[in-house]
RNA sequence: GGCCUGAUGGCGGAGCGGUUACGCACCGGAUUGCAAAUCCGUGAAGCCCGGUUCGACUCCGGGUCAGGCCUCCA
C-alpha cells in the first residue's frame, strides 16, 4: 500500500517516503494557549490525529513521532496575564489542559511530544545565533531580524515573489528593518513582559522561530510532514523553512526542511467566516457540552480536509444520524464476539489516497451492511471485526454502543425508564396491547423511543431531546 | 492589485473520460400487535459558454459566482 498526499510545495499529490521508515516525523501547529480553542482550532488536531493513526498503522506504533508545539509565550498571553494580574504560565497551564482536555474528547490521541516555547529557549536562541552566524540575519536595535533578500528561495511555499510582496506592502516599515519583509526573529520584550536572556539583549522570540527551533531541537531537521491550517501557509510555514535551511548553511536552499507539507482548508459558519464580529466563535469546549465529540469528530472528517468545509446545524445533525445508524448496528449485534483485525485494505486505500476520509466512510457503512446482512456467525464475526477496525484508524467507533444512545442520561430517569420497560415487556407478554401503548407513550413523553426486539427491548433518547 | 481554492442530486460529499459512490432526508415494498431498527427497491446530479473526443460531471480555454491568504489567525 502507497500512501499518497497533497504536497503543498509540489502542488501534486506525491508519494510518501519518509527518511527512516523506523522513524517517521511529523509536525502540526499547535495552539497559542491564552484561551479556548474553536472548532475551526479543532480541524487540523483531527485531520493529522487520522495521519498519525494512518503512519503508525503503517510503519508501527513506535516508529512515528508526532510533535505539536504549544505556544506559551505571546503578546495575548501577556495581555491576558497582565489583565489577570497572574504570571503568565498561570494562563498557559491553565488553557493547556483545556486544550488537551477537549481534544481527547474529540478522540484525539495526544502527541508523541508537545514542545513548549518556554522549554526550548536555549535551542531558539541557538538558532537565532547560527542564522546571523551564516549572514541570513541582523541585528538592530535589540531586534534581530531575518534578511530575506538574502534567502533566494524564500516565498517558493507561498509562490510570492519578493517584488510583489514590496510592492504590496501595506503597513508601515519598522525603523530597524532593512526590508520590509524582513521578519522579527527576536525582539525585546516590553515593560513588564516576561523576558529571556540573549546575546541580543533582553527580550523574547518572534513568532516564527519556535517552531523551526524545536522542529530542529526536538525532532532534528529535516522532518518528513509538517502540517498545519492552511492560513499558516504564509508568512509562517514560508518563514520557518527560511529560518531552519539558513540555520543549516550559509545557502540554506542547499538542503530541506520538511519533505511533504499538507495544509487542510478552512472552515465556515452558516457560509459565513468565523469572526468575532459576527459572533459566529464556536469554542469545542462549549460545542462538546451539547454535541457528542465523536459526532464533531466525524463531521470534521466529513469532508475531504483540504477543501472548505461549512459549518452547519444540518452537518451535526447528519453526522449524528449517521453514527446512530452505526452504534445501532453495534448495539444489535453486541453479542458478536470481536477478534483482532488489520484495517480492512479498502479503508486503508482510501486514506491512503491523500486521507480520502468520505471514502473511508463509504467503506465504514458498507461494512455495517456487511454487518447487518451476514448469513452466519462466521460472517458477523468477520464484518464486526472488520467495522471496528476500521473505526480505529479514523478514531471513530471504539465506544460502547449502549452507552452510546442514552449520554447524558442521569441515573433517576434510567431507574424510572428501566422500571416503565419492565412493566411494558410484562404487558406485552400478557398481549395487554392498550397497556403496552400507554406505556410508550408514557416513556415517550420522557423523550425516551423503545425498540422491542425478540429478546427484549432497548431504548434510545430521541433526536433534539 | 497579487496568490490560491472551490462550484456535483432536497442536503452533505467522493471517485471516474463510457458502468450504482456513500451518507442524511424522501417515496414504495418486506418485516413488526403498534412503533423503531433492519432488509429489498424507486426517484434524484454535475454553475455558464466554447473546445478536444466516437463519447465529458470527469480533459483544455474563457466566463460567472463563492471563499481564503497577502496584517494576528487552523
Amino acid at each position: 500500500m502507497k500512501l499518497q498526499i497533497h504536497d503543498t510545495l509540489r502542488r501534486d499529490k506525491v508519494e510518501f517516503q519518509p527518511q527512516n521508515p523506523q522513524r517517521v516525523t511529523l509536525y502540526v501547529c499547535g495552539p497559542t494557549v491564552y484561551s479556548y480553542a474553536h472548532i475551526g482550532n479543532a480541524r487540523p488536531v483531527v485531520v493529522f490525529d487520522v495521519l498519525f493513526r494512518l503512519l503508525r498503522t503503517i510503519y508501527g506504533e513506535d516508529h512515528v513521532i508526532y510533535a505539536r508545539n504549544i505556544t506559551d509565550v505571546d503578546d495575548k498571553i501577556n495581555k491576558a496575564a497582565m489583565d489577570q494580574g497572574v504570571e503568565i504560565d498561570v494562563i498557559t497551564n491553565h488553557f493547556a489542559d483545556i486544550y488537551n482536555q477537549d481534544m481527547a474528547t474529540l478522540g484525539a490521541l495526544r502527541p508523541t511530544l508537545e514542545p513548549r516555547v518556554t522549554h526550548n529557549m536555549a535551542a531558539i536562541v541557538d538558532q537565532i545565533a547560527a542564522i546571523v552566524a551564516n549572514g541570513h540575519a541582523y541585528a538592530e536595535q535589540g531586534h534581530v531580524l531575518f534578511d530575506v533578500e538574502s534567502f533566494k528561495t524564500y516565498g517558493a511555499l507561498s509562490r510570492r515573489s519578493v517584488d510583489d510582496m514590496i510592492a504590496g506592502a501595506r503597513v508601515e516599515v519598522a525603523p530597524y528593518k532593512r526590508n520590509p519583509q524582513d521578519f522579527v526573529l527576536w525582539k525585546p520584550s516590553k515593560t513588564g513582559e516576561p523576558v529571556w536572556d540573549s546575546p541580543w539583549g533582553p527580550g523574547r522570540p518572534g513568532w516564527h522561530i519556535e517552531c523551526s527551533a524545536m522542529i530542529e531541537a526536538n525532532l532534528g531537521l529535516p522532518i518528513d510532514i509538517h502540517g498545519g491550517g492552511h492560513d499558516l501557509i504564509f508568512p509562517h510555514h514560508e518563514n520557518e523553512i527560511a529560518q531552519g535551511l539558513c540555520a543549516q548553511h550559509a545557502h540554506g536552499h542547499d538542503s530541506e526542511y520538511a519533505h511533504y507539507w499538507m495544509h487542510n482548508g478552512f472552515l465556515t459558519f452558516d457560509g459565513d467566516k468565523m469572526s468575532k464580529s459576527l459572533g459566529n466563535v464556536k469554542l469545542v469546549h462549549d460545542l462538546i457540552k451539547q454535541v457528542p465529540g465523536e459526532v464533531i469528530r466525524a463531521a470534521l472528517l466529513s469532508a475531504h480536509y483540504r477543501g472548505p468545509l461549512d459549518w452547519t446545524g444540518e452537518l451535526i445533525a447528519q453526522t449524528q444520524s449517521r453514527l446512530d445508524g452505526m452504534y445501532g448496528t453495534l448495539r444489535k449485534f453486541a453479542a458478536v464476539p470481536v477478534r483482532d483485525e488489520a484495517t480492512p485494505p479498502a479503508v486503508l486505500e482510501a486514506l491512503s489516497d491523500d486521507l480520502n476520509t468520505p471514502r473511508a466512510f463509504a467503506e465504514l457503512s458498507a461494512l455495517a451492511k456487511a454487518l447487518e446482512t451476514a448469513a452466519d456467525d462466521a460472517a458477523r464475526i468477520a464484518a464486526k471485526s472488520q467495522l471496528l477496525a476500521a473505526g480505529k484508524v479514523l478514531g471513530l467507533l471504539q465506544g460502547d454502543a449502549e452507552a452510546w444512545f442514552k449520554a447524558g442520561v442521569d441515573e433517576d430517569l434510567t431507574v424510572k425508564i428501566d422500571a416503565l420497560i419492565a412493566e411494558r415487556i410484562a404487558a406485552r407478554t400478557a398481549k395487554n396491547w392498550s397497556e403496552a401503548d400507554r406505556i410508550r407513550k408514557a416513556l415517550d413523553e420522557l423523550g425516551v423511543e423503545v425498540m422491542d426486539s425478540a429478546t427484549g427491548a432497548t431504548w434510545k433518547l430521541k433526536a433534539g431531546v
